[in-house]
DNA sequence: GCCGTTTTCGGCCCGACTGTTTTCAGTCG
C-alpha cells in the first residue's frame, strides 16, 4: 500500500462524513492528514513494518495512526466500511459536479433520493430540483450540464500517480532472476497528462517464471487474465496494467509498438509496407527473416528514420521532421536552472523562504523566484504592499548569506475581474520577477476572460502568466479563452507564460505549449511548489514542454540569472 | 479528528465574493 493510496481512502472517508454532516473540523483533520502523507517522503507501510511512530506527522494523532496501521496490515478500513453500509456509493461522485457540495448532496438525498449522477441526471430533467428550497432553474440546468459531461468522461490516472505505480512495479519485477530489460510504455512513457492503464514491458526468456513472480506482487487487487507472457491486473490504485513478456532480440520492436501512438504507429507501419518490410511488436520483418528488434533505433533505422523521442509521437507532424532531419532537440531536466513561481510560510507555503531558497540550491539550481500570493487571497494569507516589502528585505538578507545562488523578489499577484492588478505599479516595479494570474471569476465569457488577460499584460511590471487557463486535471474545465490572442499578445509586449508543472494543473496542455514556440513566446517551467518536495515536480513540466516540441532556448528557465534578469525587463 | 496546555477540554475554518436561493452554500489556493 502506497502514501497515496492511504490519502485517496482517507479522501474518500473525509467525503462522505462531510455529506453525512460530521463535525467539519474531523473531516478537516482526515483531509489535512491525508495531504501530509501524500507528500510524505517516506512511505507509511514502511515506517508501520518498522515500528516507527506515524503520530510523528503533523496532524496525525493517536487515533488516525490506528487507522492507518489498520488499514496498512488488513488493508481494511473498519470506519470505513461502516460508512459505506450508511451511505449509497454513487453520492460521492456527486462531489464532482460543481455547484454541489456536501450540504446540497445530503439534500437531493434526503428529499428526492437521488444516490448516483443517473438519479441525479433524471431528477434534473423532471425539473423536480428546482423545487427543493435554495435550488432554482438555473442551478437545476447547471446541475444537469455538468452530471453529462461527466458521465462521457472516465476519469484516467494523473501521470504522477501512473509514474510511481510503475516505478513501483518495475521495482518489483526487476528482482525476477530471469528479468533482463524492463521498460513502461503506453501512454506513460510518451508523457501525456493523464493515462488510462499502464504497460510494463519485460524482456527474457522465461516468460512463465516473470508471470509467476508478477504473481505476488502485494498491490494486485485482481487478476484479469494471467497467460505465459502477458497478464492484466488491476491494482488496489483502481489502475490496470498490462504486463508483457518478450525474448530480449525483440525489447525495442516491443517497446517500440507498445509506446504508440497508435496513429504514429500506423504512419510507420505503412512506410515499413511500402519498402516490403513488415513491422510488429517482435521486430522489423522481410519474409520471415527479422533484420531488427534489440533496440528502438535498430528498429527505425529500417526506414530509414532517426531515434524519435517518445513524447513526440503522435503523429503530428514528428515522422515527417524525422525524415528531413530537423526534429527539434527536446528541453531537459539537466538544462532547468531555477524555479520562477513558489511559495513559503508567508502565504500559503508550507516551508520558510530559507528552506525554499536551501532545497531548490540542493537540487542543483542557480536561482528561484519567490512569489507568494498577493493581498486578494486573503484566505492563502495573501500579501499586502507592506509585507512584500518586508519580504523584499529578508530576501536581501537571505542573499547575503547564500553562495552561487540568487534569490529573486517575486509576487503571485492576482488579476482582479476588470484586468487590473492586485499590487499597486510601484511595488509591482521593485520586483524581479511578477507572476501574474487568475484566481476569481472564471466564469467571464470568452470576450471577457481574454480582454482581461490582455488588459493586466498590458501592466508594464508582469513577466510570467500563471496557470494560463485554469484548469484542473480531472477537476475542473479551464476558464474560456482565446489562447492564440492571449499568446500573440504576450508575443507582442514581451510576457511570457508558465507551463505550470503541479501534477493536477500542467498548464500549459502540450498543444498550447507547441502554439506558444511556434508564436514564439517563451514559456517558464515553474513547479508553483508549496512545500520542498513539490520542488520535484519539475521532472512533469519538462515532460509537457517536450511533448509540446519545446527546445532549450524556448523556456526561460533555462537562462541564466543575468539573462533572466535582462528578459524581465520589458 | 488534532493539538497543546492555562492538561483532558476548547479552539481549530482562513475570508471575500457570487449567485438568484431571499439568507447561505459554493468557490477560489
Amino acid at each position: 500500500m502506497q502514501n497515496a493510496d492511504i490519502a485517496r481512502i482517507l479522501n474518500r472517508l473525509a467525503n462522505m462524513l462531510d455529506i453525512e454532516g460530521a463535525n467539519a473540523f474531523r473531516v478537516h483533520a482526515y483531509r489535512s492528514a491525508a495531504q501530509t502523507i501524500e507528500s510524505h517522503p517516506r512511505a507509511l507501510q514502511e515506517m508501520v513494518t518498522h515500528d516507527a511512530p506515524l503520530t510523528e506527522l503533523d496532524g496525525i494523532g493517536r487515533d488516525l495512526a490506528e487507522k492507518i496501521t489498520e488499514l496498512i496490515n488488513t488493508g481494511r478500513l473498519t470506519v470505513l466500511e461502516e460508512a459505506e453500509k450508511r451511505l449509497p456509493s454513487g453520492l460521492l461522485q456527486l462531489l464532482r459536479v460543481s455547484q454541489l457540495g456536501p450540504r446540497r448532496i445530503r439534500q437531493l438525498h434526503e428529499a428526492l433520493g437521488i444516490d448516483s449522477l443517473e438519479t441525479l441526471k433524471k431528477a434534473a430533467r423532471d425539473g423536480r430540483i428546482r423545487a427543493l428550497e435554495g435550488f432554482g432553474e438555473k442551478t437545476e440546468a447547471g446541475i444537469l450540464k455538468e452530471a453529462e459531461r461527466l458521465n462521457d468522461a472516465p476519469p484516467r490516472t494523473r501521470l504522477d500517480e501512473a509514474h510511481r505505480a510503475a516505478d513501483d512495479l518495475i521495482a518489483w519485477l526487476e528482482h525476477a532472476k530471469s528479468a533482463q530489460r524492463l521498460s513502461a510504455a503506453g501512454s506513460l512513457r510518451r508523457g501525456r497528462e493523464t493515462v488510462g492503464d499502464l504497460d510494463i514491458l519485460v524482456s527474457s526468456e522465461d516468460g512463465p517464471a516473470i508471470m509467476a513472480h508478477l504473481m505476488a506482487y502485494p498491490e494486485i487487487a485482481e487478476t484479469v487474465s494471467h497467460g505465459k507472457t502477458k497478464s492484466t491486473l488491476r491494482l488496489h490504485s483502481g489502475l490496470q496494467v498490462d504486463v508483457r513478456v518478450v525474448g530480449d532480440e525483440s525489447f525495442g520492436a516491443a517497446l517500440y509498438y507498445f509506446t504508440g501512438s497508435r496513429a504514429h504507429n500506423i504512419a510507420t507501419r505503412k512506410m515499413a509496407t511500402d519498402r516490403g518490410l513488415r513491422i510488429n511488436e517482435y521486430g522489423v520483418y522481410k519474409g520471415k527473416q527479422q533484420l531488427a528488434g534489440r533496440t528502438e533505433e535498430e528498429v527505425l533505422a529500417q526506414i530509414d528514420l532517426p531515434w524519435i523521442p517518445p513524447e513526440l509521437r503522435e503523429n503530428r507532424g514528428e515522422i515527417e521532421a524525422a525524415l528531413e532531419g530537423t526534429l527539434p532537440e527536446l528541453v531537459t531536466l539537466d538544462d532547468i536552472r531555477g524555479d520562477l513561481h513558489m511559495h513559503t510560510t508567508a502565504s500559503d507555503g508550507k516551508a520558510s523562504l530559507e528552506d525554499m531558497a536551501r532545497a531548490a540550491k540542493r537540487r542543483g539550481y542557480r536561482y528561484i523566484a519567490v512569489t507568494d500570493h498577493s493581498q486578494r487571497l486573503a484566505m492563502a494569507n495573501g500579501l499586502d504592499a507592506r509585507r512584500l516589502r518586508e519580504q523584499m528585505t529578508e530576501i536581501d538578507a537571505l542573499n547575503e548569506r547564500l553562495k552561487n545562488f540568487t534569490v529573486l523578489k517575486g509576487n503571485e499577484v492576482d488579476i482582479l475581474e476588470d484586468g487590473s492588478l492586485d499590487l499597486p505599479d510601484d511595488v509591482l516595479k521593485a520586483l524581479d520577477v511578477c507572476v501574474f494570474s487568475i484566481h476569481s471569476r472564471f466564469d467571464l465569457s470568452r470576450e471577457k476572460q481574454t480582454a482581461r488577460i490582455l488588459r493586466a499584460m498590458d501592466n508594464p511590471y508582469v513577466n510570467i502568466l500563471a496557470h494560463p487557463t485554469g484548469r484542473i486535471i480531472n477537476g475542473r474545465e479551464g476558464y474560456d479563452v482565446d489562447m492564440e490572442a492571449v499568446l500573440h499578445g504576450a508575443k507582442a509586449r514581451g510576457v511570457f507564460l508558465e507551463i505550470n508543472a503541479q501534477p493536477a494543473r500542467l498548464d500549459l496542455a502540450d498543444h498550447w505549449a507547441r502554439m506558444a514556440r511556434d508564436i514564439g513566446v517563451m514559456l517558464a517551467i515553474n513547479t508553483d511548489a508549496h512545500a520542498t518536495e513539490q520542488l520535484g515536480h519539475m521532472a512533469l513540466g519538462v515532460t509537457q514542454a517536450r511533448r509540446g516540441g519545446l527546445e532549450r532556448q524556448d523556456v526561460l528557465n533555462t537562462r541564466t540569472v543575468t539573462q533572466l534578469r535582462k528578459l524581465m525587463k520589458r
